[in-house]
DNA sequence: CACTTGACTACACGATCGTGTAGTAGTTTG
DNA sequence: CAAACTACTACACGATCGTGTAGTCAAGTG
């Protein structure tokens, strides 16, 4: 995950390859083979070290938790608005998210609790900065999954705007288009009062 | 995926369980006997009308295609706001959502396709709309990446939520919640000079 | 020195996968 | 009525999956 290359034990090395491979491919989709070889070991070894398939995705699911809130937690106190929750969108952090939002999608719990910790660390600072949504709690929701939405849908992202979005070129863009979405309001509370009561 | 339950043709019954199990499962996680057991036929006769697994995703991404399409351009004439590009949040598609969410992730051209119109139709209706974002391309794929987003992780939001967002309670709250991220401003501009002059 | 331990590989197992083949029953068609 | 076609099932195939077993090798440890 980090820049150090192959000086990393193999139990390293094959965690590292697990997470990439899993968040490339899903669960189902990446073998313990696959993974064994892409960290350049044999597949036994993968399972003397994790014992099973899923004991090495709750490894997996444990190690990107840990570096994730890490992560956020540096973030936190060197750059601003950007880092709201420890989910946060940052190229360092590529693929682990990559790798979280299969598990999430897998039904993992560790991922999962991670969003919900992301709620209500949004919840938390939408109160402090003054925001008063009708809803908080779905508020806070709807911006957590918004945040990731970027990464699971990375490839057409990219499509879109004909630059690859991993790319500090492309990752400004995007950062740029969610800037707009959140500094733009979409609908007036004028509109928004005519639909609430359409619906009711 | 309609009313209509059991006087299905088995091909159309196969076709709605190979979307609804891609979608609950991923493409891999679905086996062609889980599909046929799901649809009440032999696993045979999924070979004998898709031919291959492979064309069978191919059939779910044109049917998924077509009926989406079809339900926007019925939203767009009869609902308001809500309906501003063909991959609409509405719980009628929830299963078609799901299906083609997992098969964008697995790199199907269909569903990208679907994901690129949708970009377009937001550039078009943004700019309509009187909307000025500083580069309305990465805006629209943002745009069209969030109003997704929630589908992909509608088991987190539904447990932050602590009820079902695909029961019409839940789905109200959610998309309130929507409504508050678009219409309240998290961004100054003020604030949005400050990160762009600090980028540079 | 003998003994243990941990990292690691090679290989074989049963299950399940997508696929292929053969055949049956019912309808259509000439 | 026979031939052809369509919907459908049963069953077997090779490949690949996760897993299990046995063993090698090197580094300690008494």
């Amino acid at each position: 995950m980090d820049r150090r290359a192959e000086d990393l034990t193999a139990r390293a090395r094959i965690r590292d390859a697990a997470i990439r491979l899993f968040g490339e491919r899903g669960i189902e989709g990446a073998s313990i083979r696959d993974i064994a070889a892409a960290a350049g070991v044999s597949s036994g070894l993968v399972r003397h070290h994790f014992g099973s398939k899923e004991s090495l995705r709750e490894a997996c699911d444990d190690y990107a938790k840990e570096r994730m809130l890490e992560v956020s937690a540096e973030l936190a106190t060197t750059e601003g608005v950007a880092a709201l929750d420890p989910v946060a969108l940052h190229p360092r952090v590529f693929p682990l998210q990559l790798y979280l939002v299969r598990s999430m999608m897998d039904g993992s719990d560790t991922a999962t609790a991670l969003f919900l910790g992301a709620v209500e660390t949004i919840e938390e600072w939408s109160a402090g900065y003054g925001i008063e949504p009708q809803d908080r709690r779905a508020y806070s929701a709807a911006l957590a999954a918004i945040k990731l939405s970027v990464f699971v849908f990375r490839d057409q992202v990219s499509k879109a705007l004909g630059e690859d979005i991993t790319t500090p070129s492309g990752y400004a863009r995007i950062g740029q288009g969610l800037l707009d979405v959140f500094s733009i309001p979409i609908i007036t509370p004028e509109q928004m009062d005519a639909i609430r009561k359409q619906e009711k």
